[in-house]
Order: structure tokens, then sequence, then C-alpha cells
DNA sequence: AACCTCGCAGTG
DNA sequence: ACTGCGAGGTTT
């Protein structure tokens, strides 16, 4: 009779589940079905989270509204399995039921209303009331509609003006009225612009020869036109091959010697031809996890293990095998990767493998792509799925195991909206729901899941033998104090240099790796010490030497880059710190005959420019990579025998309680990118603080190291895994308001057994986007007593006070 | 007196 | 988010 619904609406006041009475006709529905609702004077889409027989008691029976009606369609419905995991969030995340259950569907899926606008019929007779000019366009523009509807957005475009104003008035005077439609995502087809030839092979020939002098552009696109049978051939791809301009395309249209159409391209991510590859034979250590694997999918139970492999030991191997398994057992595999640069490398490998069984979710695929997948996903059409942290909530059926790849990767965190969730662990509750094997990989496991490992709650699959025994790179660790000693700083310590030369003689490749977090390139005046900082975040404004101007990396204002100090009016006010840019400058200088490739957030700004590079530099068109972050994972050139860390310090120097962990993962990741070919690698670390065990360790390749000393400082300091954490941020406009409220809260939590309050204190980074920013750290041995206390703590302040809080569970930056 | 703008509450 | 409502001020 009545059903629960979280109704998908952004609207704050809405947490819980609305109650609905359910038609006769719709008495099928059930638990995750999609459904069309009123909502005020609005309709809504809404989610079924449960079936009841009566109504919540105390609700006012004539509230309660019917349901419309069912949306149908692939993937509009939500599995089990995925609002179970919904349910799990809220609970483990603090966040509403409401909001959790939104945060798992996919903006590219989401069935979507629309509103339309209508002429009621026998709105002629009423014409005549209407006199003014705008209101008579916009009804004879409607009148020329299909059904007599339009959106807001069409008419405003038929009209050319903005149409909200006439509109409500002719509503109100009846000639208008809404009609909402629940209209299914549109699936339909890419169209691309395409060129055909018009005239026989000869003919074109003639017209390209004559052409050759004055326009041989357009020769070119003639013969390869020609060449390609006439087309017709997509105008991209044409302009591209020919390295023309479209310019060319047009004249030859004009001349009538081609004509353009249109062509339907079936979408489907990376569809590159991929032919199938044979499987190498396992080694013993593969055997032994793979046997272990087995068994866990046979126990059909959840249960999560970690396959602690060594860069090269193998572990894609693993999960391919794995995944073999769980499809002969009927069952389906669900993979998450971290990066976006690295899904394609991962995507080829498995569609190789598995073959067109395959979905890929990411977030660099356009939203049409993104949708068709998904449906695809639904439809059963695929029983492998590979993608980023939210492909994790797909509508895969009948998951057997889910495979986390790079566990320890902090990028399986979301930062921005609540819930604020890890997908490693999401991933854990979703195999809970059909009783799935969980995979975490990873060379450089995160310290909690190792411990948790180390003491049994997880299986351990180690893989310590690398594959070809291959050696692992040598390792130097540079102190770059000597050179500020000798009073001759430099960006490129001797070491590096000489690394370089060799390198560049030899033809074989380098990469060289900057962490800008936190380091960025400023202005600094030499003569009073003045920077230039945002005004709404208190961070120093990066310099950008190429557009001659001033960025702030958080909020985004920009201004001109001033030429005297403005503080005092000196003119050495000079660049400081170090950027991508600002080596490669200094590379081209001491390298003149260098071919270098610089790969950073302003580079890669075009779709496809990671592809693009990355694909340069394995054909081995440049000799130098220079890169951010995204250079450190997964990438693998045989020719690169050569890895230059510029300086490993930043990393150390956030303050994060995570930061050498953070640090050891990166530096062991970077100089993994070294000798991966069949001659061996070597790293260079610049650095001034040689001495760091996270650096050392990361030196011997050795993680188990590094974790045994950093066990011992989590437990000492009560940090995970020892504890969890809660992270309360307060923002406000207002300067004082965070630190009031913050402080109100602690109050409330003095007494708690157990509980460990730190703080308030303003943010490492205290002024974002115009926002006072400060947070209260909490942490507790027993993470449900903590979620207790701080239930409590929320419910005792006054909502205005609560609002502008955000709680992170689990944190893993407190920037 | 009619009209507009803005902040606020409520959506079952 | 969207909508409607009422307070308070503005225009005719």
């Amino acid at each position: 009779m009545y059903a629960s619904l979280v109704v998908n609406v952004e609207a704050p006041g809405i947490k819980q589940p609305l109650t609905y009475r359910v038609p006769e006709e719709l008495d099928e529905l059930t638990v995750g079905d999609c459904v069309v609702v009123p909502f005020g004077r609005q309709e809504a889409i809404g989610y079924v989270m449960s079936r009841e027989d009566a109504p919540p008691e105390g609700l006012d029976l004539s509230i309660i509204k019917p349901i419309k009606a069912k949306v149908l369609g692939d993937g509009a419905s939500l599995p089990k399995a995925v609002l179970q995991t919904a349910q799990w969030m809220a609970r483990e995340y603090f966040c509403d039921l409401a909001t959790a259950v939104r945060s798992v569907i996919p903006d590219s899926q989401a069935a979507h209303l629309i509103r339309r606008v209508q002429l009621v019929p026998g709105w002629e007779e009423k014409l005549p009331e209407i006199t003014t000019a705008s209101h008579r366009l916009v009804i004879e523009t409607l009148a020329g509609c299909p059904s007599e509807a339009a959106t807001l957005e069409e008419l405003a475009e038929l009209v050319a003006s903005r149409v909200d104003s006439p509109v409500k008035l002719l509503r109100e005077r009846n000639l208008l009225r809404d009609i909402w439609t629940v209209e299914p995502p549109r699936t339909g087809a890419k169209r691309v612009k395409a060129a055909r030839l018009l005239v026989v092979w000869d003919d074109a020939e003639d017209a390209a020869k004559a052409r050759e002098a004055k326009a041989p552009a357009q020769a070119k696109l003639l013969r390869a036109l020609s060449s390609a049978g006439g087309g017709p051939l997509p105008v991209s791809k044409l302009i591209a091959e020919a390295g023309v301009s479209a310019a060319a395309l047009k004249k030859l249209e004009a001349d009538e010697l081609i004509s353009m159409e249109v062509l339907t391209e079936r979408r489907r991510p990376y569809s590159l031809s991929t032919s199938a590859v044979v499987a190498p034979e396992l080694m013993p250590e593969q055997k032994i996890a793979l046997e272990e694997i087995k068994k866990r999918l046979d126990s059909r139970a959840h249960n999560v293990a970690l396959l602690y492999g060594v860069t090269g030991s193998g572990k894609t191997e693993v999960y391919l095998r794995a995944i073999a398994e769980t499809r002969r057992r009927g069952r389906t595999a669900l993979v998450l990767v971290p990066e976006i640069a690295l899904t394609a490398q991962v995507v080829d490998s498995f569609r190789s493998r598995i073959g067109d069984r395959v979905a890929v979710l990411h977030s660099n695929l356009s939203l049409g792509e993104r949708r068709d997948e998904w449906q695809r996903i639904a439809r059963g059409e695929a029983d492998v799925v590979v993608g980023a942290r939210s492909a994790i909530f797909c509508p895969l059926p009948n998951v057997g195991l889910i495979v986390v790849d790079e566990e320890h990767e902090s990028s399986y965190k979301q930062d921005q909206p609540a819930p604020r969730y890890h997908a490693r662990e999401v991933a854990i509750a979703r195999a809970r729901a059909t009783g799935a094997t969980v995979i975490l990989g990873s060379a450089t496991p995160s310290v909690e899941t190792f411990y948790k490992a180390e003491k049994g709650e997880y299986g351990f699959l180690p893989l310590r033998e690398r594959a070809l025994s291959r050696p692992l790179p040598s390792v130097e660790i540079v102190d770059l104090r000597e050179g500020f000693k000798k009073n001759q700083p430099a960006l490129f310590a001797q070491p590096l240099l000489e690394g370089i030369t060799e390198r560049l003689e030899k033809h074989e490749q380098t990469i060289l790796f900057l962490n800008r977090r936190g380091f960025s390139m400023f202005l600094l005046c030499r003569d009073c010490g003045y920077t230039t900082r945002c005004p709404d975040c208190e961070v120093s404004l990066t310099y950008h030497q190429r557009a001659a101007k001033l960025v702030c990396h958080h909020c985004n204002y920009e201004r001109p880059a001033p030429d005297m100090c403005p503080n005092c009016n000196g003119n050495r006010l000079r660049p400081f710190g170090i950027g991508t840019e600002k080596i490669e400058e200094e590379i081209k200088k001491a390298f003149p005959t260098a071919r270098v490739i610089r790969m950073d957030r302003d580079t890669t700004q075009e779709k496809n420019a990671h592809m693009k590079m990355l694909r340069q530099f394995r054909a081995g068109e440049a000799d130098i990579l220079i890169g951010t972050q995204m250079v450190a994972k997964g990438l693998d050139f045989a020719g690169v025998t050569l890895v230059g860390v510029i300086s490993a310090d930043t990393a150390l120097n956030l303050p994060d309680f995570r930061a050498s962990e953070r640090a050891f993962q990166l530096l062991t990741q970077v100089a993994g990118r070294a000798g991966r070919g069949r001659k061996p690698g070597h790293v260079v670390v610049q650095s001034f603080n040689p001495e760091h065990e996270s650096i050392t360790a990361a030196a011997e390749h050795d993680y188990e190291l590094f974790y045994k000393r950093e066990i011992v400082f989590r437990e000492e300091l009560g940090y995970p895994p020892f504890a969890r954490l809660a992270n309360i941020i307060a923002t406000d406009e207002d300067e004082r308001l965070p630190e009031v409220r913050l402080r109100a809260l602690a109050n409330r939590l003095e007494d708690c057994d157990g509980l460990k309050v730190l703080g308030p204190a303003p943010c490492p980074l205290s002024r974002l986007k115009g926002k006072y920013r400060w947070h209260l750290l909490l942490k507790c041995a027993d993470g449900e007593a903590l979620r207790t206390y701080l239930r409590r703590g929320l419910l005792s302040l006054t909502s205005s006070d609560r609002s502008g809080m955000t709680i992170d569970l689990d944190p893993m930056s407190l920037l």
C-alpha cells in the first residue's frame, strides 16, 4: 500500500525517505525501483527504499500522495546490492540516507524529468486577448513545435530572447500549461561530420594536379579521399591525417568536388583493435595466490585478501586469472583502478585477454559514452567492469569478485560532497551484499591494510619475486644541502646532470619527477621578502611564466604578474621555487639538443593530450619527460633508464600524519618507472633531508622496513590503524564563527570515554574560496563509539552551529 | 494601491 | 532545487 522513497532532488531539507502511496496498478513495485512522484508543486524522481503496509505513526494521512509511474529502461532502477551499499555508507560516513542514495545515482544515467510548456487546446480563441508582440511571438513559435510543446530552453533559442516572463503571463492567462515527461537518457549515436568525394577517381586526380602548386592542402585532401575510395571520411580524421586546416575542405565543397554529410558513429570507448594474447606461465607465488583465490571464490562468502606484490611481480596476471575463474563460476567481476592515465593501459590489457565483455567507466569518458557503458552493464552485456572510484556503484549483477588495484591510492577517497567515502571500504561493503571476494592489490599497501593482513583479518597473498628476475633500479640519494653550503644552489645536482648527459649519449630516456604540491612557483621580492597571496585563500599565487600571470591553485583567482613589488616598489621581484615549467626551461638550457615533453595540468587540458604525449614518448620521439604526479603512476616505458626526483622533501613536509607514508609510496612508484626494459635502471633522488626513513626505505625498495618503523609511530601516537579519526571542518565567511562553533562541539565531547579531541585549530589551508576554515580532530580506538559520541555531540548543537560543518570520517588528508 | 524583491519555510 | 508566501520597500 505504501512505500518509502528517496527523492532525487538537491534539497538540503530532505534527509530521509518520504512516504508515498502505491497505486494498485503499481503493486509490483519493489525495492530499488525508480518512480515519478509529485513533490510539492513539482514532480521528482524517487527510488523505492522499502514497501510498507502502513504509513509511519503520527503522519497525517491526508498529505500522502500517490506514486505516478514507474520509470522503465536499462539501469533506471538501483540493484539491491547497490542500495544496501548506500545504506551502509549512510551509517559508516555519517550522512543521511537520502544523501547516500543520491550519491550512488550517476548523473549520466539518472532518468531525468523534462518540463515543457504546451499550448492549451483552444488557445486560438484566446489569442485576441494577447496584444504584446513578444507574447504573440511565443505563441506562434510554440504553435509550430511538435505537439505544440517545447522546453523553456528550446523556446528561448527559437525566439532568441528570454521567455520566462511571457511564459509566466501566458500560463496565468491559461494559454500555456506545464507538462512533465520522464525521458530516458538519450542514447543517440554520436554524430560526426564527414566528407565524400563527388567526382570519380580520374577527375579527382586531375583536380589534385591542378591544385598542386597553388593549393597543396586541397590536393592532399583530394588524394586522401580518393585513396580511401571516395569516403565518406570523418572530417576530424581527414584534417588530422592530411595535416591541413578545415578551410581547404570548405573550398573543395564550394567547388563541388566534395560534399559534407553527417555520419553516425557507434560509441565504444577504447574499441581499439585488440589481438588475443596468450596467457603467460605463472610463477610459483602467483600459482599459490591463485589457488587461494579460487578457494575464496568457491566459499561464496564475503572475504578480503591483500595481494602484496612488488613492482613487476605480475599482479595484473593474477587479477586476470582470478577474473577468469570468477566467470567460470558464472559470476561477474568489478575492477577498480585509481588513475585516468592508467585506465587506458589496464583496459587494453583486459580487453585483449577477456574480449568484448569488458565495460569501462571513468571520468575521462564523455557523458554519452559513460551512459552507454552503464546501460550495457545494466543489460547484462558485460561481465567485467573496469573503472574508477564511482564504478563501485555500477549495476553489475551477481558480483563474485572485486579487485581494488593500487588500494593505497588517495584518489579512492571522495573528498568533495558527502558521503566522503573510501572506495576500498565501499568495495568491501558491496562484496558483503553478494558474498564476493575482494582483492586489494598494491606494492606499497596502506599501513591500515597491511596491518589487517598481518593480523589475519585479511588474507595475505605475497608476490615477492619479480617476473623475468629483472633487477630493481639502483637508487642514489643526493644531498641538496651540499650545494647550499658551497653557495651554489642548483636545480639539478651533479649526479643528475651527469646521468642525463649519459642517457642522451646512449639514446636512452629520462623521466624527471617534481612533486609540485605545496611547493609551486611564486614571486618573491628579494628586497622586502613580499610574496603575492590570494585574497580569498591565503595561499601564495603560482607564477605562470608563459602567460605572465599569477594564479591561485585553489580557487582559480588570477591576475597579471606585476613588474614591481606591490609592497616596496622594488624591482627585484623574482620567481622562487620550482615548477615543471621552470624545470623544462632549465633542462633546455642545459641540454639544448634534448627533445623534451612536459606533462602537467597545464599541458594536458585537451581531451586526449595525455595519451598523445605518452604515445610520443613511448615511440621515442622525446628524450626527457618532465612531469608531476601523473608521470609517477603505472607508466611502463622500456626505454627509460633514468628517473630523477627533483625534490623528495615536498611530500614529507605536508602537515599530515600520513606524509611519510605518502612520500614512501610516491618515491617507490616513481623509482619503479626506471629500468622496465632490458637495460637496468637508475634513480637519482634529490633531497634536503636525505636521512629520512621514507627516503632511505624507498631507496632500499623495502616496504616492510618502512612499515615496521611506521607502525610503531602510529601506535605511539594513536593514529590509524590503532584509532579511527574524524575530522570536523567548520567554514564560514565570518572569521570567528568556525572556531566558536567547533569549540561548542568540543565542549560537548569533553568527557567521552576513550575519545581524544584535538583542536579546534585553523586548517593548514586556513582560508579557501573566501571562507575561513577551522577543524577539530577526533581520535578513538573504537569506531562505533566515535560515531555515537559524534552523533550525540552534533545533535546537541543548534542547527545554525551545525550548518557549515562537514564530517570527514577516516580522512585521507588533513589539509 | 499595485508592484517588485528578497529571505524563508516546506516539499510525504 | 523549486515554489509560494509574506514582509518591507518602491513605483505610479
